[in-house]
DNA sequence: AATTGGCACTCCGGGCGACAGAGTGCCAGT
DNA sequence: ACTGGCACTCTGTCGCCCGGAGTGCCAATT
């Protein structure tokens, strides 16, 4: 059996109604609230096949509807016009993010903006290392056996690691081995640099290897084995509003979620075309966020995508408003990052 | 009325009773529990007196004791000696911390820590810039009109902006402005630096004074203007142990405070000499935070201070317990901050 | 065939009273 | 100064009842 205009209709109403009210909803608040044009009666029977096919449960018997994850996504997929942002929503973004000073500042900002905008728990990926090129290599000398290694990313991401070397070296030579790198890997994607790197030590005079090789293991390090993605968090206390039914009474495993940044960038850092990202309940396949809703999107400048960003929130949540916000604050993001 | 040898010994018996089970204690369960060679009528009258005192309340007639935020203070004050250490957690403290490679794993490892073994929310202060001096700084050509300034401090932090030129600059000149700064700033602690930085323009010849006060301005912003202090946030999850009577029966609030930054620098930066501070309850000045007490300490390579760090928890607290874990684990950031 | 009004049924949530248990304050006795 | 005893108070819980909301089903209508 499949689903006429009118039960699709009243799958729209009930998830609205409930998103709002929080409460399960029944036929006769529903024929009160929204023109369907026909009576409790009608629609208690579409109710029945929505429930019947999944999209609606009740609490109880007894007891009005209940959007499930299915009939969300449903709702998400085709019952769901993205809402315009209002001009006072656009003029907050701009208004947040010009003056941003530097990238750690890009992504604070952004992040508490999306928390405010959204009142939710928003997530900022700082530009992954492994979309950026290299646009400087810097060494300077700390000790006479230590070296500051500073990457700096075309991203804007700069990165240090301290270089233990294996014996005094002369500050020639440091300028000698910074020319070196820098016309190596200079302009390189990281994720193409470690043949570089390994030629960089293979062709160096033996006289020299030893400090070479110590460099190079650091840059490998720095540059693509550890995983340096980084992350921001903002508005963790807004999964306090709503009723303690959201998240199913307890924040526990939300939190704790949370705080594995493993897990959120499995949620946000997909790297996916442009399109807006929306996982809802058990479709992010974390057990702590069985209750949860995900909408994530890319960012970068222009078409490119360096990052991704998103919101977290109860399922019950407003979904074509939040997917609205979340890609206009990336699209303001990216034209950002495209100025520098 | 002072209060003699058993009246205290009966706070402290409430104390450790109602942090252990968090239900009120009452005269015949702290007879039982502990030794105290007296009947619980003697117990009762005793605890009447605490009462009066304002050390412990009733939550309602014929309930047990609670103590009050005076009474916490009075015990951590005068009752409980500082519990040391167990080996295991010795054991632990060593293993998470050796193999951090940078500063910001230091400061990663190290609030993860604080909050495992403290089982409760872990603050952790970047080493404040007010408290570093200038090791080296850095400028790197990005375009023909923009540098990147990176600022490398004695205290392993990297400060890094972006100086937008007035016109071009030749690649010579750079080296030049290089130098100067270093020369001039060089080892430097960044709260003197202010009047070097006027000192550099002024003594700049007057073809170049442009550019030198572009950078100046960007200098003095980076190194002391923009508080750049930032800190690290681990174990929000460990707020929703315990029963919902902490915090009063929401975590809102205190979430809410944790997003504040300026609210944690205050809890935990204060500079104090390297005593551990305990805050309880009303006494953090916070609203949000009045069913919260904080415990915190300064850390630093040997004597010296750089930056606080401290644990967030109910009033109802293991303070001997936290304390100990706390000026452990500052003690050994220190050590492992003067390895460098 | 779709829609509707009617009706019996179910279940939740709140209010009420009773009751056991824990804890106290007080007093008189040692 | 301490103790045992006792009456009192308050909480938390259990069972109970009841009103309300909402449903499912059925027969009637269009």
């Amino acid at each position: 059996m499949s689903l006429d205009d009118r039960k699709l209709e009243v799958l729209r109403a009930i998830v609205e109604d409930y998103v709002e009210t929080q409460e399960p909803v029944g036929s006769k608040a529903l024929v009160e609230r929204h023109q369907l044009g026909v009576s409790p009666a009608t629609v208690r029977n579409d109710m029945a096949v929505l429930e019947e096919e999944g999209y609606i449960r009740q609490p109880h018997t007894s007891a009005g509807r209940v959007p499930t994850d299915l009939g969300y996504r449903l709702f998400v997929d085709r019952l769901s016009k993205v809402k315009p942002l209002s001009p006072a929503e656009r003029r907050a973004i701009e208004r947040f993010l010009v003056g941003a000073v530097d990238l750690d500042d890009v992504v604070h900002r952004t992040v508490r903006l999306l928390a405010q905008l959204t009142r939710q728990v928003a997530v900022v990926q700082y530009p992954s290392l492994a979309r950026s090129s290299v646009r400087h290599l810097e060494l300077v000398p700390i000790s006479t056996t230590r070296l500051m290694l500073v990457m700096i990313a075309d991203t804007g991401r700069v990165e240090q690691r301290l270089v233990e070397l294996p014996g005094p070296i002369p500050a020639d030579d440091v300028l000698d081995l910074r020319r070196k790198v820098n016309e190596k890997l200079g302009g390189q994607r990281l994720s193409d640099t470690p043949p570089l790197v390994q030629s960089l030590v293979d062709d160096c005079p033996p006289d020299r290897r030893n400090t070479m090789a110590c460099l190079a293991t650091v840059l490998l390090e720095t540059l693509v084995e550890r995983n340096e993605e980084r992350l921001m968090l903002a508005g963790t206390a807004n999964l306090t509003r709503g009723s303690v039914l959201d998240f199913q009474g307890t924040l526990r495993p939300v939190l704790e979620a949370l705080e594995e940044e493993v897990i959120l960038l499995k949620l946000i850092g997909d790297l996916e075309p442009s399109k807006t990202r929306v996982r809802i309940g058990d479709e992010n396949e974390i057990d702590n966020l069985r209750s949860a809703s995900v909408v994530s999107t890319g960012y970068g400048p222009g078409a490119t995508i360096v990052g991704g960003l998103g919101v977290l929130g109860p399922t019950r949540m407003d979904y074509p408003g939040t997917i609205a916000t979340v890609r206009a604050v990336a699209r303001y993001v990216g034209d950002l990052l495209a100025q520098n």
